[in-house]
RNA sequence: GGCGCUUUGGCGGAGUGGUUACGCAGCGGUCUGCAAAACCGCGUACACCGGUUCAAUUCCGGUAGGCGCCUCCA
């Protein structure tokens, strides 16, 4: 295998070694569902799409699972302590049920716009309820987990590799922490597994455990779910940089204390973007998301060759000026695409294929891959493989009818007669067909306008 | 306060110890009946200071700026 990946784990450029070519075992950190995805969300969809479709190009077979989260976590924007399902709840007065099931048709809808792989299974953590009590009571058996007033926690005390994964410095994490300390915590690291609901407090979502109602904490579900669909260790687990310090470090301290075995060979984590220099919050007014785009004229795809123009691990920078940079390119991609269908060129270039493979597995390179599209004589063939690969679209335009063929055709009779005024006629008639026309000395081909 | 990342030409964005990244935009030219989103060419980028080296944008150290995380977050 050639294909090398930055592994989290040991802050190393890796090869990659599949446990089981036939299955390798990838899980991915899905979207809580109370929001539309915003463009920054969505990145990471297309990262982990292409590291899937790469995984295949090496004759892997990836069993890649998805989660939402349509549980809702304790903490809000806010810091008030609302659940972000029951608020968005109150909000669009609706039942939670129902704002995580619209949330999550719109996920799917943005997922598909991008032309996004649907990966084998994708698993809501409600779903997942009992398992969660289980492998809670497995921490509880060995000895992990208290209870406190409020909840039952894991004490991170009792996991010594804790610290190690995202190279923490307990002593200080209370130093500049901003959420409130619980008084019950016993350290400052420890974390809900489960939380109890208080009188008076407002929680539609519950469920009954250890003769109390409540709810599972913020990050069983995703030990729980990779645990029951794919077991340990994983091959790859994918998240946003964002989950390194906290929710990863929870999930291994969860999966490990429990099963006593690795969780996961692999840990790939995407930078966050940028927009305008600022960062994506609801604040700032600036959380895009796809239907804002397409609102200012660029397709979702659009928005996707503007993504793996830069790299997973790169800090990207998103600005509407380089995402029109993005949608030119993408058009010229499809005008060359189109001159291959008018002049019938085929054959696969060996040459090209592998110099693609070679830099897509360098880390997902697909920067460098542009590169090379960009500097190579394409057939057709060539230009359908990238599309399989990339997936952006390329072949979906319109094509002339067969009025405009015809228009391009007494186009072509009259500039032989030299009636130049007929020509630019036809030519003007075209180009407000969305076609323009290059003329190169083996005649006129249509071009997209 | 702690942890981590980052600094490349107008805007983005790869990469490399000595040789063109690439895209978009711009400029010049070619082709053309005229044109053009087509073709060709151009711009002497690698934050600053020091070190290693025959040679550093590329390695090491420091300085400065930017950013992220530490709270659900991709």
């Amino acid at each position: 295998m050639n294909l090398k990946l930055y592994n989290t784990l040991n802050r190393k450029l890796e090869e990659f070694r599949p446990q089981n070519p036939e299955n390798v075992k990838i899980y991915t950190c899905g979207p809580t569902v109370y929001a539309r995805a915003h463009i920054g969300n969505l990145c990471s969809y297309v990262y982990w799409d292409l590291l899937v479709a790469v995984l295949k190009l090496n004759g892997l077979r990836p069993n890649r699972i998805l989660n939402f989260t349509d549980v809702g976590h304790l903490t809000s924007d806010g810091d008030t302590g609302e659940d972000k399902l029951e608020k968005g709840a109150k909000r669009e007065n609706k039942s939670v049920w129902e704002v995580a099931e619209h949330y999550e048709e719109l996920f799917m809808g943005d997922y598909n716009s991008l032309l996004l792989d649907m990966p084998a299974k994708i698993c809501k953590a409600t779903d997942y309820i009992e398992a969660d009590k289980q492998m809670i009571d497995v921490l509880t058996g060995k000895g992990y987990t208290y209870e406190t007033d409020d909840g039952i926690y894991f004490d991170t005390s009792k996991f010594e590799k804790y610290a190690d994964f995202a190279r923490l410095d307990l002593d200080h994490l209370r130093a500049g922490a901003r959420v409130g300390f619980n008084d019950e915590k016993r350290n400052v690291s420890d974390f809900a597994l489960w939380k109890f609901i208080q009188p008076g407090e407002d929680h539609a979502m519950r469920w009954e455990y250890r003769g109390r109602e409540g709810y599972p904490g913020w990050h069983i579900e995703c030990s729980v779910i990779s645990h029951e669909e794919l077991g340990e260790p994983l091959d790859i687990h994918c998240g946003g940089i964002d989950h390194i310090p906290v929710h990863h470090t929870n999930e291994i301290a969860q999966t490990e204390a429990a099963y006593g075995v690795k969780m996961c060979n692999y840990w790939l984590h995407c930078n966050f973007i940028t927009i305008d220099g600022q960062k994506v919050s609801k604040s700032l007014g600036n959380t895009y998301s796809l239907n804002d785009l397409l609102e200012r004229g660029f397709l979702p795809l659009d928005f996707k060759m503007w993504v793996l123009q830069g790299h997973y691990q790169g800090e990207r920078n998103f600005s509407f000026e380089d995402l029109a940079a993005a949608k030119a390119r993408r058009r010229n991609w499809q005008n060359k695409i189109a001159l291959c269908l008018q002049r019938e060129e085929g054959a696969l270039n060996m040459e090209f294929c592998e110099g693609l493979l070679a830099r897509l597995n360098d880390n997902l390179n697909s920067a460098e891959a542009f590169a090379l599209i960009d500097n190579s004589e394409l057939s057709l063939d060539d230009w359908r493989m990238i599309e399989k690969v990339f997936k952006l679209g390329l072949f979906d335009f319109r094509q002339p009818t067969d009025g405009q063929l015809e228009k391009i055709q007494l186009r072509n009779e009259a500039r032989r007669n030299k009636d130049f005024v007929m020509a630019d006629r036809l030519r003007d008639e075209l180009l407000g067909d969305g076609f323009s026309l290059l003329d190169t000395g083996d005649g006129s081909f249509w071009q997209l306008s």
